[in-house]
RNA sequence: GGGGGCGUAGUUCAGUUGGUUAGAACGCCGGCCUGUCACGCCGGAGGUCGCGGGUUCGAGUCCCGUCGCUCCCGCCA
């Protein structure tokens, strides 16, 4: 049987993207089994070379001597043959070429580092990206991450949504993360802002009649960097007229079930859970929770309100969680020191021992009925918060959180998809000392909260929701405010004076006046997205060209210096530099 | 802006209470081997221990400073 038999066709360089060595007479391994990638029809393959002197001298004496990487051109007669057959360890791909004929098209330096190398420093990695992408992680992780927005237009598509682009060059907005500034020479000393997000785009198309739009959207935010978290993200951006919430839920569950399903092979039921999150904050002090293991969140601020322990009775919430587990003395004063670092005081605890024994510093002012109230299994400790209820909440989801790994109580094998509902429409900012929006200031509060807001701004719910999956926000929508006079009244809350709400906002507070249908949507972090879908903790190695965490691409070196001149004509000077 | 961790051959790491020519594995270079595929065997090269200063008879090791990377808090509607 002959190559061309097979259906190969000509084997053109770009078919052939080997990198491995040859040592001897024989293709050998480097960095994917000496083996040669080779089209083969419309799916690559892999194909073990090797090269017969008898056969082909000419072929002998280009494998020979050749030690680098290199990307070869070969023809010759293929022998299929059995992986196992010849090695146990490594499969071989599933033909074995007898080489006539081979050319080497290209060759290699040395690499800078080891593809089958595990934890590389990241910094060489980027620099090097290209081959880094070489690595069947980032192979796999692109390659899904492809695939994960194919399905996601196709779904969105099914549903009548439009794909509609919105501008990168923006108005800067004053609420939310800082801009990325863009000078235009053009207007000198005036600037674009790449948007935050395409929010107020979205809803002036629906105002246009686009009644279902969504996009594959670049978003950019000029804030620090986290393992989780990205300057230039992608989100999948939704917005419908009339909106209706089981709807939109629905649409986001079938978009999730297709890409788990396609994906992963996994089967997500549906609908998901749902939550509010006053519940989730008080159950799980979070407004993500993680839902693949326990450790919920108790209250114990009725039964502790005339305690003798005075950080108790003078704390307005006082809850507690029990740890499976009889803590040491050791783990307790860790756990402490993590608590501080998340704001709290101190930490309560009592250990409850294997004999059911209690050993606290704190039993001592305890009643009986308080600790009836604590009373555990053996080989339990009770760990307590104690303080305003947004920090009790805060420090025990993070020892929540802390636990649950450090203990491995996670089910690792789990998809808890969650959606979190009715989140507050505003909290209060006590550096700015004024209200800010929890989501963002289109946000519609549903109908008790609007006639809270006169009264009781803060107790006011919006019509917003998130999803959350294992513990990863992955989507988060509201319903938006579509009365002129309404969304006034908000930006009165958020401290924005009349002039500058013309200024900033005018052309929405227009648009609104023309004839707005009720409108909502909700937006889905592709790069968050993809990391919970390939369980990947670091979100850059979701993205074939990230950034660092200090913002720079080591690859590129951006972002550079650039000429005087440039900037003179953008009427730009520069007055501080880095160093 | 703040806190933690890391920085030693090309790469991943080791380096004992400060002590003599700083080690390993993989990679690289040379030689041998036609069925190998993490090939095997023999030999070899390669390191201003991030940078600067200090303590000491002596510093990879201790101290101070600094730079870089990373994780976290702040921040991220």
């Amino acid at each position: 049987m002959s190559w061309r038999d097979l259906g190969a066709g000509e084997v053109r360089p770009e078919h052939v993207g080997n990198r491995t060595t040859l040592a001897g007479w024989v293709a050998r391994r480097r960095d994917h089994g000496g083996l040669i990638f080779v089209d083969l029809r419309d799916q690559t393959g892999i194909c073990q070379l090797v090269v017969n002197p008898e056969r082909s001298p000419e072929a002998a004496q280009a494998a020979h001597g050749i030690r680098n990487e290199f990307v070869l051109q070969a023809e010759g007669e293929v022998v299929r043959r059995a992986p196992e057959a010849i090695n146990k360890n490594l499969p071989t791909g599933e033909v074995e070429l007898q080489v006539d004929t081979l050319r080497v098209l290209s060759t290699s330096v040395p690499l800078p580092f080891q593809l089958d190398e595990e934890g590389v420093d990241e910094t060489l990695r980027l620099r090097y990206r290209w081959l880094d992408l070489r690595r069947d992680t980032m192979q796999r992780n692109i390659r899904k991450r492809a695939q994960l927005v194919s399905i996601i237009r196709r779904e969105m598509e099914a549903a009548g949504f439009v794909d509609i682009e919105t501008p990168i060059m923006a108005k800067p907005t004053p609420e939310g993360a800082r801009d990325f500034l863009v000078p235009t020479r053009l207007q000198p000393g005036r600037f674009f802002a790449l948007p935050q997000s395409p929010q107020i785009y979205k809803q002036l198309l629906v105002v246009s009649g686009f009644e279902r739009y969504y996009q594959i959207a670049r978003c950019f935010r000029d804030e620090d960097l986290r393992a989780d978290r990205l300057q230039e993200l992608t989100q999948l951006d939704v917005e419908m007229a009339f909106p209706n919430q089981e709807f939109l839920f629905a649409l986001v569950e079938r978009a999730m079930q297709s890409v788990w399903r396609e994906c992963l092979g996994v089967e997500v039921g549906s609908p998901f859970e749902r939550m509010t999150w006053d519940d989730a904050q008080a159950r799980y002090g979070s407004d993500k929770p993680d839902l693949r293991f326990g450790l919920e969140i108790e209250d114990a601020t009725e039964q502790t309100r005339d305690s003798e322990f005075g950080v108790f009775s003078n704390a307005p919430a006082v809850r507690f969680i029990r740890v499976p587990q009889e803590l040491s003395r050791a783990e307790l004063d860790r756990l402490e020191a993590f608590a501080k670092e998340w704001g709290a005081k101190g930490l309560a605890y009592i250990v409850v021992d294997e004999q059911g024994e209690v050993r606290s510093p704190i039993a001592k002012f305890l009643s009986q009925g308080e600790l009836d109230h604590f009373r555990s299994e053996p080989a339990t400790t009770v760990l307590f918060g104690a303080d305003e209820p947004a920090m009790v909440a805060r420090v025990l989801g993070a020892l929540r959180l802390e636990l649950g790994r450090g203990l491995g109580l996670i089910d690792r094998e789990a998809w808890r998809f969650l959606w979190v509902t009715d989140f507050p429409l505003l909290e209060w900012d006590e550096d700015e000392d004024r209200w800010s929006a929890v989501h963002h200031p289109f946000t519609r509060p549903n109908d008790e909260g609007a006639a809270l807001l006169d009264s009781h701004p803060g107790a006011a719910r919006a019509v917003a929701y998130d999803l959350v999956v294992n513990g990863i926000e992955i989507a988060g929508g509201s319903f938006r405010i579509h009365e002129p006079a309404l969304q006034a009244k908000i930006f009165d809350l958020l401290g924005i004076a009349p002039d500058e709400q013309r200024a900033k906002f005018g052309f929405l507070l227009d648009a609104l006046a023309m004839g707005a249908p009720p409108h909502g949507g909700i937006a889905s972090g592709i790069d968050r997205l993809s990391m919970a879908l390939l369980d990947e903790p670091y979100i850059r190695d979701t993205v074939a060209f990230p950034k660092n965490q200090a913002g720079v691409d080591p690859m590129s070196g951006a972002p550079t210096d650039v000429p005087t001149a440039q900037l003179a004509e953008l009427g730009i000077a520069v007055v501080a530099e880095k160093d």
